[in-house]
DNA sequence: TTGTAAGCGTTATCAG
DNA sequence: CTGATAACGCTTACAA
């Protein structure tokens, strides 16, 4: 391996010459410095990151940790933050798993962004008592080393499940995400406070972990309890994975049920599959590149040491075709029209 | 920071006893080992990777590069590599990005697999040469430091043309990748071959860039080719993110014209989406997850010395409803009803 | 079984 | 402007 030491002696210089020059300091004459590049080049020198992040304790990483690759890889969320990261002169790398949660203490990388359920939060804060910096995406966690940029659940659950209720539905459902989960408890909660507010409403909470297979299993349940389809309901599903595996069980096992009729479906983070669906779902959206740069934003305030406060990120309603008038509102609209 | 110079003081030993006793080497008496394990929970030491990495010359990292973060396309790949990997005692970081391709060179990661167009291929010669170790999953590179890892784009080219004639197509389109694609320039290359075995079929190669957008270019192109959908055609895109966009343009803009019928199109890939395309796409399937796997047991043995061999993706045809029989064909097929 | 010491490739502090 | 030299935290001969 070539290192400074080479160069320095090639160029006749020392190694803190070398070092210097190759860092664009002024104490070098230019010729030194032009000599002193030439030979580097020359001998295809490469810097060795181990060496220097051991003197300046920094990397110029920020990693980034999600719960696993599959599915919806998160794709702009990842991009927004690239963005803003490589503008401030970082890098990213995205980790996953918990064996890697190790590049964090043995500080390869100097800050970590976490969406992702295997880190523990008494985990997470032995980080930040340790001196790392982190942004939170997928909990509450209060300390000076932490910041927390999370999305508006609740006012995407109460948009939801108000629209649902304002079509005239009464027989509500949700299917949650995982036990776990900080996203799907803000949203449930946000649910049984809107649905306290109307008096005829009927809740049925069932429980889902964000996958395909929970909407399947949720769209059983519900099939029964209504009588195949014949007792209208309204669905909310916390994500649209499940709300995708709800209509694939539908049309499987129930192709004379149609969705936006006697069944009605609302999901949640609008994913390109939503688009695609038939009727296409109405969700709740927002926007994963700016989610992924205010992260990234707030990550570099807290590596520079900056005081940051917690972000939030809105959402809205996005309105498909997946939800339909109460049968009995139906009804009055037609005797009305 | 606590280092093991720290664990030294307070056991009362030297620095090297400690760092056997934290390695497990049997040289250190189980109570020495005891005592310096106890006082480094104590005082919640953790190593330092940079100081590991500059004496031991590796990370146990390997970095996996990709040309964007976007699609939900390689999900599977990453959890078929991460699976192998970890297996092997190796961690995965994800990059994109060209400035981040300074991880190879200064050592941060023990090898690369590369599916990333922003490598170029001399660019990857030279790290081979200064001994890295990579595994190319887009490209032909041949040197003692690179395995290939690579979809059997002539097969699935073949397979899919084959197809489109044996339903009885005659006016045939191809809409390719972007130009430096290697897997864009290997399906052509099949497409050619197979298009030249049958005598009164004309192709017509359109370029295309892998992105939807393409496909709608592509289709407005074609229709205006055929009359707007009334003279049949029979398109393979060269991805299936590609013939989504034709899809889309078709429903958009050409209702009328049903794919399956008027137009024939084929992808490539098998993407979750084309599953819920309406007709369902036919495509040409793979398993993204063996391939990661392979790609990384590959990386691995050369990472360790081993010799390897190039290896190949087999690929499989998927038919759907997007494929429909040339009119003649189907007149045909009644008559003899 | 344990300690001493050299060295991995940098950066950075001092003198000159 | 340039050169010695001391860290940074760890591994690993070699010595005791």
């Amino acid at each position: 391996m070539v290192s400074i030491k080479d160069i320095a002696k090639q160029a006749g210089v020392s190694i803190s010459t070398v070092s210097y020059a190759l860092n664009g300091s002024s104490k070098v004459t230019s010729e030194t410095t032009a000599k002193v590049l030439a030979i580097a080049k020359e001998l295809n020198y490469m810097p060795n990151a181990a060496a220097r992040t051991l003197k300046t304790r920094e990397t110029k990483i920020v990693g980034v940790f999600l719960t696993d690759f599959s599915g919806a890889f998160y794709g702009d969320l990842l991009h927004g933050m690239k963005e803003i990261l490589s503008t401030k002169g970082y890098d990213m790398i995205v980790c996953s798993g918990k064996h890697s949660h190790r590049m964090l203490p043995e500080r390869m990388i100097d800050g970590a962004i976490i969406l992702d359920q295997t880190f523990g939060s008494e985990e997470l804060i032995r980080y930040a008592d340790r001196g790392h910096k982190l942004v939170v995406l997928d909990r509450e966690l209060t300390h000076p080393n932490v910041n927390q940029v999370l999305l508006d659940n609740k006012a995407g659950a109460m948009l939801a499940t108000e629209y649902l209720i304002e079509q005239g539905h009464r027989t509500l459902y949700a299917v949650t995400g995982p036990r776990g989960s900080y996203d799907s408890k803000q949203r449930l909660q946000a649910v049984v406070q809107a649905v306290d507010r109307t008096t005829d409403v009927t809740l049925t909470v069932i429980e889902g972990d964000f996958n395909k297979k929970a909407g399947e299993r949720a769209a059983a349940k519900i099939m029964a309890d209504t009588d195949g389809g014949s007792l209208s309901s309204a669905v909310f599903c916390f994500n649209d994975e499940m709300a995708i595996g709800m209509f694939n069980y539908l049309a499987e096992h129930h192709p004379d049920v149609r969705i936006g009729e006697q069944i009605h479906i609302v999901g949640f983070d609008n994913i390109e599959l939503a688009a695609y669906t038939q009727p296409r779902l109405t969700t709740i959206d927002y926007s994963e590149r700016k989610w992924g740069a205010l992260a990234a934003e707030q990550l570099i305030k807290l590596i520079h040491g900056e005081h940051v406060d917690h972000e939030r990120v809105y959402v809205t309603l996005r309105i498909g075709n997946s939800v339909g008038m109460a049968a009995a509102d139906a009804v009055q609209k037609r005797l009305n029209a």
